[in-house]
RNA sequence: GCUGACGUAGCUCAACUGGUAGAGCAGCGCUCUUGUAAAGCGCAGGUUGUCCGUUCGAGUCGGACCGUCAGCUCCA
């Protein structure tokens, strides 16, 4: 092969001779000009650059469009550079901080130098966005030294920001330059700024410089930008209609909770159907638990605070605990609002000698929890300051870890399956390997652990990503995460492993060696806290909860007053079914009962008139389906309980 | 806790630059007696989140507090 020539590499396999220098967009325009109208970057060998860069080697080369997530975020990122380039057209004194693309868009920290910025300017940013993609100049890469940025920063726009960032950069620097803005940057980019043809800034927000809230605070403008009108529209009815799954929203219009300042922040209270819902999740997932193996307890809401301080919460998380009941001064003896269950199980344990052959000794409770969360960390169900964790510990041996961490994951995938909850990821939190003086416990025994529950989800069939440094202190965990109508990432249940209480509480069973060795503890919730899991399952199913978990789940629906007789025969043989049934008695009309109905989302609805009522029969509405059968009552019942059935049944 | 926005009837929202609050739905009453997503008429509903201040006069301006929302930080 000539010296002067390099070798492309398609995804599909083939390859093509270029010319050795030839950019991504030479090899793109060679393929297909619509391909180099599209193309946003290249992906090299893995990596993704700007368009423009020249090709010195051989290579396997992949053109990244809007569709492609690498390519939406290289838009992206580029268009936070145009962002911050009207911004600073508008307020030449800003100094910027950083400018990422994230999921679903991108932002920028700005120091404003204490002005306020407002919707107003936003606007005016947004405008002057548009008019500076219009020129369509091309974002141009530039290698530089060290000095020289340095340099950059501190002559021609002094910024101490960008000034720290470089000091730190070991790597080879580079600017990125368009139109008259000059930012630090790794890249890549977009070839020009035309494509940005749609920006929309979202809000602004406080942010601390480096994420370390003793330092400055930068205000962050969150933006999008796209290349079509329409995806501009999709992404705005997309919002829309997450506003209307948003479960604050929705637990109000179904009368599910709600919250009352003259209560508490944070402090949600169950309306009847709402507490029909929780109790009808807690007591499948009791019914589970009972199936393997687990022991109700039950404990109180307060403990002594000397149990919190033996267990570590009281000193470690006294922030975001409320204040204790101190009883008598002097001694400072007194009583803490519990803000964990394990203590008061630990206890219940240590209530007798265990021997070898009693473990696992699991024992679960829905115990209530409360903790005062920072002000700003309140919201909807998924922040609360009192919850209920469906929370168990298992007391086992170190052998036994493995096949407990399967048990609690099958479980989970149970809970998880029944309520059609498809799309969750499962994470995995280790040490961090660099820095193990924060973990207690022996580095073997967390060795053996993060095994066990690798191979534990593994073995379950579980993909489950691994994240190094966020175990806690005291045991590698596993979560499942699951995402609400916002696209953000909530964490739901936990399964963890403890090595520190039972040194703490000194717990110990006997071993068949006739020994006293200490057990090991595991904390596991399979929905975390009610609250929260209910929350995310609202918007997850939008209010229309499976037939099984809906509070109310058939409504009858007399045609006139003349057949209420009739409905309330039925009502009754449906409740003996064991189905949640209500009888509409008002004098309203059927389209009104109808509409009444739907807007409750009830699953079924029950027309009643002369005619069922001759042939004991009912008129099936399913809601949203608007579709009507005409069964005796008993089918009716049968098919709702076979359909319950079949979904509590799926594992 | 921090930054910003916001708080008017149960809900959704209106009230121009300061001139003592208004609508729809829900509720209640009466009429209608109903066949698959809103029957008609009427009535009632508010210390404009709370407190303090500026003003002849505050829903509207200022301050503090409470709460809500979006982020940041935190999250056993």
């Amino acid at each position: 092969m000539p010296n002067d020539s390099i070798t492309i590499t398609f995804p599909d396999g083939s390859t093509s001779d270029y010319e050795r220098g030839a950019t991504g967009y030479d090899v793109a325009a060679s393929i297909a000009e619509g391909l180099a109208r599209e193309a946003l970057a290249a992906e090299v060998n893995g990596e993704v650059r700007d368009l423009h860069r020249p090709l010195e080697d051989d290579a396997t080369v992949n053109f990244l469009k809007w569709d492609d997530r690498e390519g939406k975020s290289t838009f992206w990122h580029s268009s936070a550079h145009l962002m911050a380039e009207a911004i600073q057209a508008i307020y030449p004194e800003a100094e910027f901080g950083i400018g990422p693309p994230i999921e679903q868009g991108f932002y920028y920290d700005v120091d404003f130098q204490g002005r306020t910025v407002t919707p107003d300017d936003l606007a005016e940013i947004e405008d002057k966005m548009q008019e500076l993609a219009k020129r369509d100049v091309p974002y141009e890469r530039r290698a530089v030294t060290k000095d020289e940025a340095l340099a950059y920063y501190s002559e021609e726009d002094d910024n101490p920001y960008k000034r720290e960032l470089i000091e730190e950069l070991d790597e080879e620097i580079t600017f990125y330059e368009q139109g008259d803005f000059t930012d630090l940057c790794r890249g890549p980019h977009i070839p020009s700024t035309g494509p940005i043809k749609y920006a929309k800034l979202l809000n602004t927000a406080g942010a601390y410089w480096r994420g370390d809230e003793n330092r400055n605070q930068l205000t962050r403008i969150y933006g999008i930008t796209f290349p079509k009108k329409k995806l501009l529209d999709a992404f705005i009815e997309r919002r829309e209609m997450a506003k209307k799954r948003d479960h604050r929203r929705l637990g109000r219009e179904l009368k599910l909770f709600t919250f009352d300042d003259k209560v508490g922040a944070g402090l949600p209270m169950w309306l009847p159907k709402g507490t029909r819902l929780r109790e009808t999740l807690s007591d499948f997932l009791q019914q589970e638990q009972m199936k393997r193996g687990y022991e109700p307890v039950v404990t109180p809401h307060v403990g002594r605070l000397e149990l919190y301080e033996t267990s570590g919460h009281y000193p470690y998380y006294q922030e975001s605990q409320f204040p204790p009941m101190i009883e008598d001064e002097e001694t400072g003896e007194g009583y803490l609002l519990k803000p964990m269950n394990c203590p008061h199980h630990v206890q219940i344990y240590a209530n007798e000698r265990h021997s070898y052959r009693d473990l696992p000794v699991r024992l679960a409770e829905f115990g209530t929890v409360y903790r005062s969360e920072q002000s700003g960390e309140l919201g909807g169900l998924t922040r609360v300051r009192g919850f209920t964790q469906d929370d168990a510990h298992v007391f086992c041996t170190p052998e036994q870890v493995k096949d407990e961490f399967k048990d609690v994951i099958d479980l989970a995938l149970k809970v998880l399956g029944a309520l059609d909850f498809d799309e969750f990821t499962a994470q995995i939190s280790v040490r961090d390997s660099g820095d193990t003086s924060k973990y207690t416990g022996d580095a073997e025994r967390w060795d053996r652990a993060e095994q066990a529950i690798r191979e534990a989800a593994d073995e379950m069939d579980l993909d489950a990503e691994e994240e190094p440094g966020e175990a806690a202190f005291y045991g590698p965990k596993l979560d499942f995460m699951v995402k609400d109508a916002l696209g953000r990432d909530w964490q739901l249940g936990t399964v963890q492993l403890d090595y520190n209480l039972p040194e703490r509480f000194d717990l110990e069973y006997v071993g068949a060696d006739d020994d006293r060795h200490r057990p090991v503890m595991i904390h596991r919730a399979p929905f975390g806290s009610l609250e929260r899991f209910i929350g995310v399952l609202i918007e997850h199913c939008g209010g229309e909860f499976p037939v099984w978990l809906a509070p109310e789940q058939v409504r009858i629906l007399p045609v006139g007053a003349d057949f209420l007789g009739y409905a309330e025969d039925v009502a009754p043989r449906l409740r003996e079914a064991d189905l949640r049934a209500k009888v509409d008695d008002s004098d309203d009309t059927v389209g009104y009962k109808i509409r009444e109905a739907e807007t409750q989302k009830i699953p079924f609805m029950l027309v009643v008139g002369e005619r069922e009522e001759d042939a004991g029969t009912v008129a099936v509405r399913r809601h949203g389906e608007g579709e009507q059968s005409v069964v005796p009552v008993a089918d009716f019942i049968e098919q709702v309980q076979s359909e319950i059935g079949a979904k509590l049944e799926r594992s």
